[in-house]
DNA sequence: CATGTTACGAACTAGATAGTTAATTAATGT
DNA sequence: ACATTAATTAACTATCTAGTTCGTAACATG
């Protein structure tokens, strides 16, 4: 069909002006939300015209759909590539907390996308067949930390993986996601330089500590002093 | 002005108007967001007419930040009524984390709209000045059950009041606000009545486990058996 | 009860916005 | 060289949407 290896200086060249527009419509997704992004204007930061968002995409809405397809597959391809596997429980969620966190500061587009997604109840991504059974991986990853921490007895608390996972996103997104709200009420910018190895740090002892299960009213903590 | 003591059988009455428009405002604007919520459809979903939306608030801006202003004043006074000072620090701050749970759960409305003033970088909070310094009793909150906490040997964590509230906020956040992604990519709705209360405890568990300071590599737990 | 003011309704408008039509030019295969 | 298909452009349209105009009826006040 289309399949030319990359032939750089083509006046017509229907990959990249596909990649174009699914960029420039991720950015302003991103930046305006949904119902506030403008087709006339993402057409207006391209070389292309607006006929060619619904030549490739066919309506504003399939555009978006296919910018949360590529944001979702990009972030867990990234995800992938993680290994702790050969760490020690303690260590390995730590490490996993962490570069969770990293993850979310390095990829603040995306974590719009789904914040904007959540207002619109998740519509956009049930519709699409891509983004169905994408979670996975990483709750395998956790389990098998999980079992081999309980089994260590480094563990204490028994722990579900989708909790675990929901508990180091939560932080690291609402970071991200919250940041001018917050910043707005309490003065302070989560999000800048200055806060971010303290909170990075935070994740993963937060994780740690809930695990070891010092949390729980009948572990009281070894060195206490009352 | 227009005070009259609620002479309920009024055909004009002011004040009801526009309560009611705030009302269905906000409803409007948390289903679909500040660029998706229409004037038109507001106005029609009352028995006002959008005229009216005009008389009283000016333009669909000002009538968001009017919105935004009630959801935000009315949360804190919900927040304001919580005794926890007289219980022990390890109590009282997992308490705290369990009741800021509550309050997110029983606010779901209000949770999206912060959801959605964060997509637009809170350019509106920033504009609205009766929302400047709304935050700071939570946190004093926080500071003192953290001294107390402290000097008693409860917690060793050396913890920031906001990290802190952040910590929770970003839990009892993401569980409401992120339950429509997070359900369709891990297949379980966090939000659901048979997910609540445990996830109301763990909250709890985890701010006192990351305070006791279970977390941090020179403080490993009391039954380590490696 | 006359008069001014406050609250309200119906219909209108200018501009924006998603989506289209139709003609045109570049690449490709034969 | 030529016909076919894929990629692209420019101009157009129907509808929607925030905001307005203007008239009117209820209420308060002297």
């Amino acid at each position: 069909m289309t399949s030319q290896p990359a032939a750089a200086e083509r006046q017509r060249d229907a990959d990249r002006t596909k990649a174009e527009i699914l960029e420039v419509a991720r950015r302003e997704f991103a930046r305006r939300g949904y119902a506030g992004a403008r087709v006339d204007e993402i057409a207006d930061l391209m070389r292309t015209t607006k006929r060619m968002i619904y030549y490739y995409f066919g309506s504003k809405e399939q555009l978006y759909i296919a910018v949360l397809e590529q944001a979702y597959t990009e972030v867990r391809e990234a995800e992938r590539l993680v290994d702790v596997e050969h760490l020690a429980p303690v260590e390995a969620i730590r490490t996993l907390a962490e570069l969770t966190f990293d993850h979310h500061d390095a990829h603040r587009e995306f974590i719009k996308l789904v914040a904007i997604e959540n207002i619109h109840q998740a519509e956009h991504i049930r519709k699409s067949e891509v983004l169905a059974n994408l979670g996975t991986p990483v709750l395998d990853l956790i389990g098998r930390i999980l079992r081999a921490g309980t089994a260590s007895g480094d563990f204490v608390t028994e722990a579900d993986a989708i909790d675990v996972h929901m508990m180091i996103s939560s932080f690291c997104f609402f970071r991200v996601a919250n940041q001018h709200t917050f910043g707005a009420l309490f003065g302070r910018d989560m999000a800048a330089q200055e806060h971010r190895d303290r909170l990075r740090r935070m994740v993963g002892e937060m994780v740690v500590a809930y695990l070891r299960g010092a949390g729980s009213p009948d572990h009281p903590p070894d060195q206490g002093s009352r």
